[in-house]
Order: structure tokens, then C-alpha cells, then sequence
DNA sequence: GTCTATAGAGCGATAGAC
DNA sequence: GTCTATCGCTCTATAGAC
């Protein structure tokens, strides 16, 4: 007697999902196509509508489920009670780890927000989430304290944002000019995790 | 007598190519259309490509022109024989100014290389001009006279670039999280001149 | 140089069979 | 759930009049 099957199938969204990743990312939103998509998940055009409805629907399931996750890390991070130093430390180590292995969030982010108006940051409400967060408030309070220089600390994150994200957006240029391949690349990254945070602090900590 | 009027048009050229800067700026190479930039233009797409042949030939004399004399201005920095601390603030005071002026340049940069494998780097041969730059040198000479840390030179170069770029590209963001209007987002950065070089020296000088 | 009109390719989406 | 076939639209590019 054969085996039961019942459940249609397991797999075929996240098989679709992930062909969506890669071409999205190496085409962007515009130039990428449903044919692509489909071809690269082994399916066919029809049978990615039937699960996503439409390019755009799967290319907010994809957005949303990617950033959301990660967005909610990071604000966890930024809220946690260590010392601001280990804290900068944690979040430079954790945002790499997760770029690397998600280079396509960036990306996408920037196109979204060149065009669309911040709405997904909107909805998360990121900017009350920012100056609200206890790492805003840490960098006050250190500042008061005289243990670090006064700074506004909009300036701390996005010079932390830059440092780490602009590795992956300019990957091919960095793996270009610096002759690297996939593992250069990733010990280059690696050194990274020890001198964003080392040239944060020692900016803090100066005059 | 009328006057003459003997040469064509003098800025038809250029009307389409501001236009053309605008739109694929907001819209990426792909998601611009012919038809958009013919509109902002003010002509017709007939036009545009008896001028420019194609959607691409504009792109790229567009992206061509404005990189490389970005590049070389960029280049003669670089190999001025000037100390290595006024050529940091030096490079990201010119940096800042040219890409307030002209954000597309890292959008279009970021976005060609993600697709096209570097032939724009390649012809310019960027790698062996950052490897054998007076700059390179300078930070190898003041590491051995024991006058900054031993780095490499790439991390401060992305370092430099990561921080200078990154708030061009994810402008949008900033503006949003920071609650800034264009004027507060030029105040922004100007901020950055200073802090960037601050941020790069206390890091060399530290240890 | 500049226009109107249109050819020809490729796109996203869906109807309908299985 | 998955397929083939195709619709209707928009795109880039160009022919041809002025």
C-alpha cells in the first residue's frame, strides 16, 4: 500500500522565495523579471502568480519578512542593558553576520526609499524607535558623565550604518580593487567586525 | 539683415541629459523610461535618441562623463604631496561637496558593478592607481615610523568611502529618521566633514 | 533638428485544461 | 497545484514628413 501524500507541497513558496532573492538582487526590482524568477525556481510563471498573486506582492512577502526579523534584532539589541562599548561591539558583529548572509536587504531598502516615501519605515515607526532607544540615551548620559565626547547620535549610527553596510552594497568594487575572492572577501569583513567598532570608540573617546 | 542663427542647438544636449540624470536617479536604469526623460526634457524620444542613439549610449555618456572626471580629480588628490592628516580632511571636504552635487554618481556606480563585472573600474584601472597611490604609501610610511597603527590600506579607504557615500545614498532615510528638511540635511552634512576625518585620524592614532 | 506615427519585442498577468 | 497558451499593454527604437 503506498505511502500517503496528502500534503500538497512543502517547499514550492520558499523554492520561489529564494530564485526571488537572487535575482532581485542581482538585477534590482525593475530589472529583474517573472520569467527569471521562474526559470531560476524551476516553475513557471503561472504557478508563481497562483502563490505570490503578482511581481510586487512577492516582492513585498520577501522584503517585509527579511527586514521585519532583522529590524526587530537590531531594536532588541539597541535596547539591551550593556555597557555602550560591548553594546557597539555586539550590534557591529551581529548586523555583519546578518549582511552577509542577507546582502540583498540593503538593497533593496535603498531602492525602496529612493522612490517610495519610507512607508515600510513608517509603519515599523523607526524614527520614535531611534531616539527613544536606551542606546540614544546611553550616548547622553556617557557624554554627561564626561567618559565620552558630546556627539549627536544620529552621527554614531549612521557612521556605524555606513561602515557596515557600504561593504556589501560596494562588494564588487571592494573585491575588484582589493583582488579578493569569496573567502578574501569574508576575511576582509572579518576584520571589519574589530575596526568599525575600534575606530568608533576611539573617535568617542578622543580630546 | 537677420543675424545669423547658423549653429543648431546649443543645449538640446544637455536639457536631455540633466533630464536624463534626474530621472534615472529617481528610477534607477531600468525603471526609468525612455519616455519620462523625453517628457522632463521637453522633447520628444525621437529626439532623444537622434542625439543619443539609445537609452543606454545616454546612460553611459551620462556615467562616464561625471565618474571620470570625479575619478580624476579624485586620483590627483590622492597622490598630492601633502601630510597624510590635511589630505583625509582635504578628500572629504571635496568628496562631501561633489556628492551633495551629484548624489546619482554612487547609485549608478553601485548599481553597474552589482550587474556588469567592474568594466568601467577595469578601463580606468582603478586598482593598480589606489595600489600605487601616494596615499597608499603614506599610510605604510607612517605605520613604520610608528606615527599611526599598522592598517590596511583598504580598510581606511572603504572606511573613508562607506562613511562619505552612505549618507548620499541612504538620504532618503536620514532625512526621515533625523526629522531634517534640505537645509537640515546639508547642515547634517557638514557635520560629517568634520567628524568623518576626526573619526578616521583618532582611529589611526590610537593604540 | 525636430516632429508624428508605428513597428516589433518583451513585459506582467490570467484563462482554462489536467 | 501545476501546466500551456495567449491576451493586452508598454517599452525602445526607427521610418519618414517637414
Amino acid at each position: 500500500m503506498p505511502r500517503k501524500k496528502e500534503v500538497v507541497n512543502p517547499d514550492t513558496e520558499n523554492k520561489i522565495k529564494e530564485a526571488a532573492k537572487k535575482v532581485f538582487l542581482s538585477q534590482g526590482y525593475e530589472g529583474a523579471t517573472v520569467r527569471q524568477i521562474a526559470q531560476e525556481a524551476g516553475v513557471n510563471v503561472a504557478l508563481m502568480n497562483y502563490h505570490f498573486q503578482s511581481k510586487e506582492q512577492l516582492f513585498k512577502s520577501i522584503y517585509m519578512e527579511s527586514f521585519g526579523a532583522f529590524f526587530g534584532s537590531i531594536v532588541r539589541l539597541l535596547n539591551e542593558e550593556t555597557p555602550l562599548e560591548v553594546k557597539i561591539w555586539k550590534i557591529v558583529d551581529r548586523y555583519t553576520d546578518f549582511l552577509i548572509e542577507n546582502p540583498m536587504i540593503p538593497i533593496f531598502v535603498l531602492a525602496e526609499h529612493r522612490k517610495d516615501g519610507n512607508s515600510l519605515f513608517k509603519e515599523l515607526n523607526v524614527r520614535e524607535v531611534v531616539k527613544t532607544s536606551y542606546f540614544t540615551k546611553q550616548l547622553q548620559e556617557e557624554a554627561e558623565k564626561g567618559t565620552i565626547r558630546p556627539v549627536n547620535p544620529l552621527h554614531v549610527i549612521f557612521s556605524l550604518m555606513g561602515n557596515l553596510i557600504f561593504p556589501v552594497v560596494a562588494r564588487p568594487i571592494i573585491s575588484y580593487v582589493g583582488s579578493l575572492d569569496e573567502a578574501g572577501f569574508r576575511q576582509f569583513m572579518e576584520e571589519r567586525k574589530k575596526i568599525i567598532p575600534e575606530m568608533i570608540m576611539a573617535y568617542l573617546k578622543s580630546r
